[in-house]
DNA sequence: TAGTGGTCTAGACCACCTC
DNA sequence: AGGTGGTCTAGACCACTAC
């Protein structure tokens, strides 16, 4: 067993603290200086140690205010059953769900036309630059920012569904108003990875350090192509998703 | 536009670089002296600025050798497929899916008796703290720490399938095995979270500061139920989980 | 041996919050 | 006003890697 550096001490103990429920009652920590005298070290060793804990995303700090243990309520995403290929709800199930969690849905929406970006441009299998449609929502829960999600649909399916480039939002959903014009959506590639945020997704998602996001790629088939690709960006500290896959009526039963 | 602190300049700065690929032939970065002549800042400030780049998992730094921008090689894993419900392989598909990338697979394996976790209790639905078997594997590829493999059985399925506590292989696959004794697995059930690694976590995973782990958590299902938990940790940095539903005919066609 | 990053200190000043 | 964290400095010494 070698020996630790100071900060990483200072780290280890509070950290075992604060797993063993030390801060329940009140989840503020002491202050830099107490820390300071308590372990002997200079404030910027404690500071160390405490950037530390803030990198795991086990506390966060604020200016005048001290430094908190984070909370840890997470909402959960069905992902395999969030639109239902037999009967496409209405847009998404996101306000549905939000609201039967007993939580006030917001979300800001925008549309524009761009050059597809590569991994877009990949999925939908179009050429890199051409032209799609993006429909933009930024999502809240309860005043607090949770996801990001970006859909691109391919030009050519602009010409039979105009609408999908109107800056407003079509009320029986994207996925029902292209079924009415022909366009089927018959199935879905998940991709799933995590990484930590870009200074403009830590903004829009207001997560400090320690906090990663969960990436969600969905691409959209009609029987012969794609016909779309929803990017998704989730507070990894806040959200979830799951599948259920094949027969799980033995989930349901006892419990 | 507020003025942003010195060390958060050097970060904008050298991210801006780094995204432009100004280092992408030498991919080493200026010393820490270097850059705090370039920046006239202190040694301190500068390597503030450093840090960030590197929690955000831009950078690496090692000792006596100095700092890199980190290379971004994933792997991906069909979690739709990874476990074909009709043909269970062998095992798992990991080794199969490495060596088809034309990589090394390599795991260690140990098998243990212990009380239930909480969070495999519940979805084993079983008695906190009753005893199940842990069948544990530590996965590398090309001798990189990979991710990590937890399943747990509950205790009543050894009676009839003795062989899951047996602390060596088993060579037709434990799906498999279980099948042959009447244990058939039917469905599962997936989670998917993100977080910052534990310290034990950053320890067997060999990940630094600023990489996220991903974990999935598939429990298993007989036709009345649970059979098993299994908890994947992967490095965030190196893996990618996909799932296929519904029909993706048109994803193979042209390209 | 020389150069790199890693640790630690002591002290200064600023920005924010609460009373 | 007084306490909190945020930024920044200058300098010391250590540990690791290269040559």
């Amino acid at each position: 067993m070698s020996k630790q550096p100071k900060y990483r001490q200072v780290a280890d103990a509070l950290r075992r603290e604060i797993v063993n429920g030390a801060f329940d009652s009140d989840r503020r920590l002491p202050s830099e200086s107490e820390l300071s005298a308590r372990f002997d070290a200079s404030r910027n060793t404690v500071r160390s140690g405490l950037a530390l804990l803030v990198s795991e995303g086990l506390i966060t700090s604020s200016q005048g205010l001290g430094y908190e243990v984070r909370s840890h309520e997470v909402f959960e995403l069905n992902a395999s059953r969030f639109e239902n290929l037999q009967f496409p709800q209405n847009g998404d199930s996101y306000n549905t769900d939000v609201t039967n969690a007993g939580r006030r849905p917001h979300q800001t929406f925008r549309v524009e036309m761009l050059p597809a970006p590569a991994e877009v441009a990949e999925r939908l299998k179009v050429e890199q630059g051409s032209k799609v449609v993006l429909r933009f929502c930024h999502r809240y829960v309860d005043d607090v920012p949770w996801s990001t999600q970006a859909t691109y649909y391919p030009a050519w399916l602009i010409e039979g569904s105009p609408r999908l480039a109107d800056p407003g939002d079509i009320e029986e959903g994207t996925t029902r108003y292209l079924a009415g014009r022909g366009i089927e959506q018959i199935g879905y590639f998940d991709e799933i990875a995590t990484r930590m945020p870009t200074p403009e997704e830590a903004r829009l998602l207001e997560v400090g350090a320690g906090v990663p996001v969960l990436l969600w790629t969905r691409t959209g088939y009609a029987p012969d192509r794609p016909i779309r690709c929803t990017i998704t960006t989730f507070r990894g500290d806040l959200n979830r998703m799951n599948y259920e896959i094949g027969d799980l009526a033995g989930r349901s039963e006892n419990t």
